[in-house]
DNA sequence: ACTGCGATGTCCT
DNA sequence: GGACATCGCAGTT
C-alpha cells in the first residue's frame, strides 16, 4: 500500500477537505503542470447522488479499489471529470477535483485552452481542468504515485479557511453539503 | 448580472 | 431511450 493510499484512506467528506491545498503535477515531455487543488466535492456508496451508489459497474469499477488512484469518466458528450479515490475501497468512495489554481507550467495549460484569455477561468471547472492538465479516459485507474499524473499531498488547509457548500451539477441529493473550497481563493468554479 | 441552450458520446435501465 | 458530477456562447435585464 503507497503512502499515498494510506494518507487517503478517509472517508470522503474528510478527504474531500484533505486534498484542499494538495498538487497535482502532470509532467508533458521535459516539462511539468502543477496545480493547487483549490475545490472539491465527496460521493460514497451511501450517497445517491454518487456513480458507486447501485454498486460496480464497468464505469465506476476504479471507485471500488485502493486510495490514490484516478477515476477518470466521461460526461456530456464532451469533457472528462477527474476524481481521486479515497476511502476504505468497499466505500466505493471518490472525490471530485472540480477547481485548481495553476502553479507553474502556465503556457503549457494555455497551449491546451487556446480560446481562454482569462487566466481565472482555465481551470475552474472539472472539464476544464483535464483540458487543461491534458487527462483522459487512459488515466482511469492511474496511480496517483507515478509518473507523467501525480498528486503530492501538501500541509492541510485548516477547517477556518474551508467553505462547504452544496454540490453543484446534479439532480439528486443535491442538499448534501459536500462541495469544499479554499475560502477567497480566485480559482474556484463559484462562489455559493 | 442572469438565463437558456446546443454540442456530443457513453453508460445504464 | 433517457440521463448525464459540463462548457461556452448568445441573448436579455
Amino acid at each position: 500500500m503507497s503512502l499515498l493510499a494510506k494518507e487517503l484512506n478517509l472517508p470522503a467528506d474528510i478527504a474531500a477537505k484533505r486534498l484542499l491545498g494538495c498538487c497535482l503535477v502532470r509532467d508533458m515531455g521535459d516539462q511539468s503542470i502543477v496545480c493547487k487543488i483549490v475545490e472539491t466535492e465527496a460521493y460514497d456508496h451511501l450517497d445517491p447522488a454518487s456513480h458507486s451508489y447501485r454498486g460496480i459497474t464497468p464505469r465506476n469499477e476504479v471507485m471500488f479499489r485502493e486510495a490514490g488512484l484516478a477515476y477518470v469518466y466521461f460526461t456530456y458528450g464532451m469533457h472528462h471529470c477527474l476524481n481521486v479515490v479515497v476511502g476504505p475501497s468497499e466505500h466505493g468512495s471518490a472525490v471530485l477535483i472540480r477547481a485548481a489554481e495553476p502553479l507553474s507550467g502556465l503556457d503549457l495549460i494555455k497551449a491546451s485552452r487556446q480560446k481562454i484569455k482569462n487566466n481565472l477561468m482555465l481551470t475552474n471547472g472539472p472539464g476544464k481542468i483535464c483540458q487543461a492538465l491534458n487527462i483522459g479516459r487512459e488515466f482511469n485507474g492511474h496511480d496517483l504515485t507515478q509518473k507523467p499524473f501525480r498528486l503530492v499531498i501538501k500541509t492541510p488547509i485548516k477547517d477556518s479557511e474551508i467553505v462547504v457548500t452544496k454540490r453543484i451539477g446534479i439532480t439528486k441529493a443535491t442538499d448534501k453539503k459536500r462541495r469544499f473550497y479554499i475560502a477567497n481563493n480566485p480559482y474556484v468554479s463559484r462562489y455559493s
